[in-house]
DNA sequence: GTCTATAGGTTGATAGAC
DNA sequence: GTCTATCAACCTATAGAC
C-alpha cells in the first residue's frame, strides 16, 4: 500500500531528522527504521531534499492556518501586555501540533532548528517562500504592540526568542537530565514553554535598546 | 615544517567547520583549502574528532582564564545592574579572541553554536569536562545578582541566553543574509553582541516568574 | 614529515525484474 | 508499488615508499 509505506518514511524521518539533523540521517537509516523498502523514498519523494520539506510541510501547512486565524483577530495592545498577547496566539497553535503527531511540537521545533542551523539553503527558501506571509504578520503584530522599537531592532529580538526556544529544544534531551539531577524536575514541552514565553516577552519588550555607533 | 602545516589544517579547518559545520565538512576540503597532504591530519591531529576539539580548544584556552580573572574581581551589584555588571565581563574575553585570529569572536561562537546543535556528544563533554568550573562561576554570579530568582528559574533562563547566543551565533549567515536584503544592514559579530546582550540582560532579569501548577 | 596509493566503508540515486 | 542489485561518488583512515 502506498499510502502506509509514504506515511511510515515520514514519520521514521522526522523522527531520525530531529534527533540528528537532516545531514547527518541517512536513506538507509531512514527506511531500516520504517521498515521499508531503501528504493520506495526515490520512488514516493523523489530525493531526500523533497522528503525533508515533506516533513516539515506537514506541520507547517498545520500550523500556520492556526496562527493566521488566531492573529487575525488580535488587536495587540501597547507594551508588554501586547507582547503577551501576541505569544500567547502563538502558543495554541503551537501546541496544537501535538495532534500531528504525539510529540509534535517538541519534534518540530527541533527539526526548525536543525533546518536553521544546517545551512541548508534549500529549507529556508521552501519555508519562507510558502509560510513568509504569516511570518510578516507576526511581526507586524509585534511592532504594533512596541511601536518605540525600530523594526530592525524588532528583528534581532524576534531572532534571539527563536533562539532560545530552537536551543532548548536542540538540547532538550541534555537539559531534562540536567534538570532531573539537579533540581529533581522531570520536565516536557509544556514545562519549556511556561519558563520560555516571559523570558522572551521580558526580552523582547525591552526599551533599554540603543544603537551604539 | 611540522608547525606550518598544523597550523594551517588548523586555519582551514576552522573556518570550514564554522561555515559548514562540522559532519558536513570533509577532510579532503580542509586539505585542499589549506594546500596540505590528505594524510597530514592525521599524521598531526590523530582523527577528524581531535581536529575538531584542537579547533575549538585553541579559543577556550585564551578564553577561560580571562573570564575567570574578569569575574574573580567582581562582586555583582543585586538586580538588573548586577547581571549587566556580569554580562559585561564576558563581552571583553569574547571580543579579545579577534587577537586569536581575525574575525575569532566570530568563527570561535559559529563554531560553539554549530557544536552544540551537530549533537555530536563528544564535543558537549570535552567543553564541560575542560571548562566546566568556569561556567558555574558564571551562574554563581548570577545567583549572586538575583538572589530572589530560585535557582531552577536561573537554570532555565540561562540556558535559554545560551540559546539565544548559540541560535544567532549558528545562523549568522542566514540572519547577515536577511539583515541585508530587508534591512540594508552589514553585520558583523560586535553588533550582534551590542543587542543580544540587552535582551538577554533583561530576559535574565525579570521578575514576573510564576511557578505554573 | 610528507607523499601516493589504497583499503574498507559509507552515501544518494537508479535500472530493471517482478 | 516493491524489490534486488548495483553504480558512481564520496568518506575517514592507514600502510609504506621516500
Amino acid at each position: 500500500m502506498s499510502k502506509q509505506t509514504k506515511a511510515r518514511i515520514i514519520e521514521a524521518a522526522e523522527y531520525l531528522f530531529a534527533l540528528q539533523g537532516y545531514g547527518q540521517t541517512s536513506m538507509r537509516e531512514i527506511t531500516a527504521r520504517a521498515d521499508v523498502n531503501l528504493a520506495s523514498v526515490n520512488y514516493h519523494f523523489g530525493s531526500k531534499k523533497n522528503l525533508i520539506q515533506a516533513v516539515l510541510k506537514r506541520y507547517f501547512d498545520v500550523m500556520m492556518p492556526q496562527i493566521d486565524e488566531a492573529l487575525a483577530k488580535l488587536v495587540p495592545s501597547v507594551g508588554r501586555k501586547g507582547v503577551d498577547q501576541v505569544l500567547q496566539n502563538l502558543k495554541g497553535p503551537l501546541l496544537n501540533l501535538n495532534a500531528v503527531q504525539p510529540d509534535g511540537t517538541e519534534m518540530f521545533v527541533q527539526l526548525l532548528g536543525k533546518g536553521y542551523t544546517e545551512s541548508q539553503g534549500h529549507l529556508r527558501r521552501f519555508i519562507m517562500g510558502s509560510y513568509g506571509e504569516t511570518v510578516q504578520t507576526i511581526l507586524a503584530m509585534l511592532r504594533t504592540a512596541l511601536p518605540a522599537i525600530p523594526a530592525d531592532e524588532l528583528f534581532w529580538r524576534l531572532h534571539f526568542a527563536i533562539g532560545s526556544f530552537v536551543f532548548s529544544m536542540a538540547s532538550s534531551q541534555a537539559l531534562k537530565d540536567i534538570a532531573k539531577a539537579d533540581y529533581q524536575q522531570d520536565i516536557d514541552i509544556a514545562d519549556v514553554i511556561e519558563h520560555l514565553f516571559p523570558f522572551v516577552a521580558q526580552g523582547i519588550s525591552g526599551d533599554g535598546y540603543q544603537n551604539e555607533g
